[in-house]
DNA sequence: AACGCTATGTTTAGCCA
DNA sequence: TTGGCTAAACATAGCGT
């Protein structure tokens, strides 16, 4: 039992730092051992959980790959067409988001608020907003990524709304011209 | 030390089986904690590798997640751009145009100074949500612009529409003028 | 139902061939 | 390159709470 002074065979897996890799040859390493393994992961979610997934990738060297369950191409049109909820019946409305009169109102004033935008001196400050956290790497990235989820949702369910309230806006603002 | 009658405190990670969940509650359980990590794998390897990834996932429940660098429908829309061989020419044009990068700083500015002006009660999640977090080391640059850009893809419909009828209603008010 | 925990399985960075 | 290898880091199933 020579443990005591038995040098290790390798480092072992080092520890992280999620920053662009400069060298060209780690990357490509990189990338050729991590893309089978988050295409695993997603058919793993795929037979797991019974859900559609479609992955696609660009390589560093231009090279397409992609994966998809069923297949890449019925999951991106789904995407396109807006299809957001395939379990909801026909007639069946789907539920109205707590948020729902907040994120309304917030549509007819950003309305408003795009016609009179002019420059875009208030980008910095949105900048400074949105970099106060950071997306990637965070802890709680998932919540935020559900956050935004919910929003989305929002979104859809409002999209309809916004172009009928634009309807009504440029129809108001007409007849008073 | 009473190691030896310590009786264990979970069963640890039990070995995998990569089958169809059936029962409806576990399935949208492993959904929610394996959904993350893929997304977190994707973004990682985006980062590492500096390669474009564009996933689509519709959940059990039919809700949309979706995750893209720089965002879906820019890897999307280049998947589908004719890049569907294998591998792209070298010498192929890619048509990446961005031509919503204008509007999409216009109406973040605008929602923007919309939330910093209602503060309703959601709005104030949504910020705590985005500002919560404290993250190590000095945050890349480019990483908080793809943050942002990723944060703007969720607005991307809407973003669309309001800027349309933006442009209509401006085009009516000029006509009326 | 959404988290926290942890034993155990899985992934992987750095090497080496 | 492409493919192992191994130790360390990471992910997670089954349980609690």
């Amino acid at each position: 039992m020579d443990m005591l002074n038995q040098e290790k065979k390798t480092t072992g897996h080092k520890n992280i730092e999620i920053k662009k890799i400069v060298k060209k040859e780690y990357k490509q390493i990189t990338f050729s051992k991590r893309r089978p393994v988050l295409f695993k992961k997603a058919s793993e979610l795929c037979i797991l959980c019974d859900v559609q997934i479609a992955i696609v990738v660009f390589s560093p060297g231009g090279k397409l790959f992609c994966f998809g369950h069923p297949n890449p191409k019925t999951v991106i049109t789904r995407y396109l067409n807006g299809t957001t909820s395939e379990d909801s019946e026909p007639g069946k409305p789907r539920p109205m988001p707590s948020t729902y009169e907040g994120y309304n109102k917030r549509y007819e004033a950003a309305i408003k608020r795009l016609e009179m935008e002019e420059k875009t001196l208030e980008e910095m400050e949105f900048m400074k907003f949105l970099n106060v956290g950071e997306w990637w790497n965070d802890p709680i990235e998932e919540m935020r990524v559900d956050q935004v989820e919910q929003f989305m949702l929002c979104l859809d369910d409002l999209r309809v709304n916004l172009v009928i309230k634009a309807n009504e806006l440029a129809r108001m603002k007409k007849s008073v011209l």
